[in-house]
RNA sequence: GGGUGAUUAGCUCAGCGGUAGAGCACUUCGUUUACACCGAAGGGGUCGGGAGUUCGAUCCUCUCAUCACCCA
């Protein structure tokens, strides 16, 4: 075996082989009669990059499907990728502009695809080559892609389902539209932005020459200090481009300020257009002025007080949110514009709320500028502000669909863990508003409807049904294409081969376990369990394992703009994969977030290291040639004894995966490797197997090996790498580590508590030896000797059992035992049993005296605060019982240890 | 404005009714049959503040403060 583990050669290596071997394919290693266990990958983006969310999510979903393969369950961990609409897009779009080629116009919409597919087919999917180098066991052979041919069939046909069943509709509403893609978006997609900006105060005059006296500022007692009288109304708005589109005034019904005015009419600026004033408990007395103006087409709600008050929606402005004036009749009707408000046709958004400030100060009807700080909605992608956009699209009907999601939830059916992750669902379910589906993009699933010259819809699967429906009438398909999510949603049953019913339906199908972070449970959860529940009437999956997000070393989102990314694969080449893991994984508590520091993945790539040591050691004694021990027949009782400690481990292990504590099993096996297997048990096993030939040594590296064995077993969903590497090179077993049997270790079968007691108490034994040599600064290669002054039988015997142990571990030239205390010696106990290290020429006693009066001290105020505890009757009647025997006991030993060493600090001071 | 979570050793975090743990960092010693990416021994915390429940609270309840995230 090399001296150094070397990762990036050994992992490429092993991936290699089990991917040649079949191990990552659907079924392998079932037993006979075997469960099933299902995962879907969360389809990252085809245009995506392995980012730690993606490495943290994918090594717990490895770890559950490993752990369910050596179980010998039937397995399917279903991978691919999601054909992500805006986002390659956008890249392809960048690409065209950066090689100096037509854009996406020119080309036409056949043409671009093309493009896309092409760009896909080339540099599409580099993620997940970089799953791979994670370790992802994933069944490549079955991966597939939101938009291959039978996803896509699927996709259209669930449209037409819902179509047909009522639950999908178009309608002309207002949405989120982002101007710099030039499509609809849902509300998911927007952002809220602080904005620091501006509230402007227009002046509007009152129609007919109305006059009335306004209350100037109030004074403490709520008395008007006195009233001026206007001839308009003062309408205070932070977007003064959507202006020409008002169509109304409103004041709250009960603002004593304007009250009267209900009713009235206003003389819109620019336009003269006659509006209404209206009554609307939307405006708010204490913001601006109290008097709000109403742009029913380009504000959400706005759109809502048109729809209570009757006002008309006039749209003044383009997909790309410039004016739209001119040619414009809805908005040129009833009105009589000025020219220099026709000037502002064709204007960005941001140009024509400048001019249009500018012409009020000319006009002097600005009435004043306020600084205003407000939350502004910006696309998710584009970064740019949303525009409220009047428009035709598509809608699922959520709300006739969402009560079973909400009911398998509530029943149990599909968990959520951590659970209060149900309380997010159900707040959003709960409170669920129409999903608008349609996206006016070009790379996604086209829209199956027709639309004939009456514009009557024709949904269908194809353009040949759609004609069936239609009979004679000439069709023409709709443009637009699906929101990403939509098909997404279907990525359960998608995957699977529905509608046909494929065997991996009938067997796969619900799935188990769906590995996610939160900020997706809206997005992808939420919308898996409605539509899998809406089409097959099944729920897609039974547990929704929620994890954290992973933040940088001071708890920041890692985001680019800022630079704190911590790149995985940057990472995995300096620590290696297991490292990475293993780390994500030691820090995978529920419900929490997830900071990563470097010097943690340090710290398992150190642990590696050790791995590799522990095995190398093993090697070098030859215990590969050992036959595997029937641990029942082991006698020594080191050997029973880390027997023991291994079937609790793999119990603790199993456990903690069982209920999804990664963490916990990550750090036991750390434990228990680390401070229990090498600190200990090998270092006894070298005295154990001094006598190379003998029965003992045998017994020993076979222990050693079977030890080596379980631990790999146990740490190879963690660390799939260094595991199967050592399990190739120790021999460890016939078939690859990946389908090897997990370990079914009963403690009642491998524990022994006896034996057990007696190897810890040789292990407190040595500890105290080292403790005391220490603090007394004994020379380290200095061997001395041991009195027993007091001890029992059971000790004495471990003292003769395992002396050599204690002489090489605890540097112990010899034991003796007897009842008079050296002249020159430190005193240790262990439990009950007394002991003093002979230390004459070489101990400091003032050193120990104060070192026993140290020890004294404590013990005086630990025992002080037990007595007051049991001298308390309320704590003696009231605690459990065995709560105050066990007080009762150490109280106790601490004074029997107190007795102890008063004695010896009495001695060394006589 | 509404909601959720957090506040534990210098740092990153576990734990959660019987009086605190890990990794890293730090101190001292150390090359003895794997490992200095190591071994041995240590130091370090009134578990955010206050109040309550309890025989007993880091853990439960209330309250305040600060921070984070989600939704308006």
């Amino acid at each position: 075996m090399e001296p150094k583990f070397d990762a990036g050669k050994i992992e490429s290596r092993i991936y290699a082989r089990w991917e040649t071997q079949g191990h990552f394919k659907a079924g392998a290693n079932a037993k006979p009669d075997a469960e099933t266990f299902c995962i879907l990958i969360p389809p990252p983006n085809v245009t995506g990059a392995l980012h730690m969310g993606h490495a943290f999510n994918n090594t717990i979903q490895d770890i559950l499907i490993r752990w369910h393969r050596m179980q010998g369950d039937d397995v399917l961990w279903q991978p691919g990728m999601d054909h992500a609409g805006i986002a390659t897009q956008m890249v392809v779009e960048r690409r065209l502009e950066e090689q100096g080629e037509p854009d996406r116009r020119e080309l036409g919409r056949e043409e671009f695809l093309r493009r896309v597919w092409t760009w896909k087919n080339q540099s599409g999917g580099e993620i997940i080559r970089q799953l791979k180098q994670l370790g992802t066991s994933c069944d490549w052979s079955r991966s597939r892609f939101t938009m291959d041919k039978g996803f896509h069939d699927a996709v259209l046909k669930v449209f037409v389902e819902l179509y047909n069943q009522g639950f999908i509709y178009r309608g002309k509403r207002l949405v989120n539209w982002d101007p710099h893609f030039e499509t609809a978006i849902s509300d998911l997609e927007v952002e809220q932005v602080e904005v620091e900006g501006t509230m402007w105060h227009f002046r509007y005059q009152l129609a007919d020459g109305a006059r009335y006296e306004h209350p100037l500022a109030e004074e403490a007692g709520g008395q008007p200090v006195g009233t001026e009288t206007r001839g308009y109304l003062v309408v205070a708005t932070t977007r003064p481009e959507t202006l020409l589109g008002d169509t109304g005034v409103a004041v709250h019904p009960e603002d004593p300020r304007y009250q009267h005015l209900i009713g009235q009419s206003v003389i819109l600026p620019l336009t003269r257009r006659r509006i209404p004033i209206v009554a609307d408990t939307h405006a708010d007395p204490t913001k601006g002025t109290g008097a709000v103006k109403i742009t029913p087409a380009h504000d959400f709600n706005d759109w809502s007080v048109g729809e209570r008050c009757g006002l008309p929606a006039i749209n003044i402005m383009t997909g790309r949110a410039t004016l739209a004036l001119r040619n414009n009749a809805e908005f040129l009707e009833g009105c009589d514009v000025l020219p220099e408000a026709l000037n502002l046709d064709g204007l960005d958004r941001y140009e024509a709320r400048k001019r249009i400030v500018e012409l009020a100060g000319e006009g002097g009807w600005l009435d004043a500028a306020v600084d205003d700080s407000h939350t502004v909605p910006h696309g998710d992608r584009s970064k740019v502000a949303i525009e409220p956009f009047l428009t035709d699209q598509w809608f699922v009907d959520t709300r006739a669909i969402v009560g079973p999601a909400l009911d398998s939830v509530r029943s149990g059916r599909t968990r959520i863990l951590p659970e209060q992750y149900e309380q997010t669902y159900f707040q959003w379910l709960e409170n669920i508003e129409p999903w608008c589906i349609s996206r006016q993009l070009w790379w996604g699933h086209q829209i199956p409807v027709w639309y004939d010259e009456d514009g009557r819809q024709y949904c269908a699967t194809g353009e040949a049904e759609a004609r069936a429906l239609a009979g004679n009438r000439i069709l023409v398909r709709d443009q637009d294409v699906l929101d990403t999510w939509f098909s997404s949603g279907l990525w359960p049953i998608g995957t699977l081969g529905w509608p046909d019913s494929t065997p991996e339906m009938e067997r796969y199908f619900p799935t188990d376990v769906l590995v996610t972070g939160f900020d997706i449970i809206f997005f992808w959860v939420a919308r898996m369990m409605m539509m899998q529940l809406a089409i097959v009437g099944e729920i897609p999956f039974h547990t929704v394992y929620v994890h954290a997000l992973v933040r940088d070393e001071h708890g920041k989102k890692m985001s680019k703009s800022i630079g704190n990314v911590v790149d995985p694969l940057e990472l995995t080449e300096r620590y290696g994969a297991d490292a990475l893991r293993f780390t994500l994984t030691s820090m995978a508590a529920m419900g929490r977030d997830l900071r990563l520091a470097e010097n943690r993945v340090a710290g398992s790539r150190n642990f590696v290291t050790k791995i590799w040591n522990a095995a190398r050691f093993l090697k070098i004694n030859d215990c590969q040639k050992e036959t595997m021990p029937d641990p029942a027949d082991v006698t020594h009782p080191i050997n029973r004894w880390i027997i023991a400690h291994t079937a609790r481990t793999a119990h603790a292990t199993n456990d903690s995966f069982a209920t999804y504590r990664f963490n916990d099993a990550a750090n036991g096996l750390y434990d228990f490797f680390w401070n229990r297997f090498c600190d200990w048990y090998i270092e006894f096993s070298k005295s154990l197997t001094a006598e190379k030939d003998s029965d003992l040594a045998g017994e020993t590296r076979a222990t050693l090996l079977w030890t080596l064995k379980q631990s790999m077993l146990l740490l190879h969903p963690v660390m799939p790498f260094i595991t199967e590497e050592i399990w190739q090179e120790l021999q460890l077993g016939t078939k690859d580590l990946i389908i090897a049997d997990w370990p079914d270790l009963d403690p009642a079968e491998y524990c022994d508590p006896a034996t057990e007691a007696e190897i810890d108490w040789l292990v407190a034994l040595i500890g105290a030896i080292r403790s005391t040599r220490s603090q007394l600064r004994v020379p380290a290669g200095s061997t001395i000797g041991l009195t027993a002054l007091r001890i029992d039988d059971r000790g004495r015997r471990i003292l003769v059992e395992h002396s050599e142990q204690i002489g090489r571990l605890g540097r112990i030239s010899g034991w003796s035992e007897s009842r008079n205390r050296p002249a020159e010696a430190a005193t240790l106990m262990v439990g009950d049993c007394e002991f003093c290290l002979e230390l004459a020429g070489v101990i400091n006693l003032d050193d120990e005296r104060a070192r026993l009066a140290g020890d004294i001290a404590a013990l005086g105020r630990e025992c002080t605060e037990m007595e007051a505890r049991l001298a308390n009757p309320r704590f003696v009647t009231r605690a459990p019982a065995e709560v105050v025997e066990k007080v009762r006991e150490q109280l106790r030993g601490k004074q029997v240890e107190i007795d102890a060493k008063s004695g010896a600090l009495a001695n060394l001071k006589g």
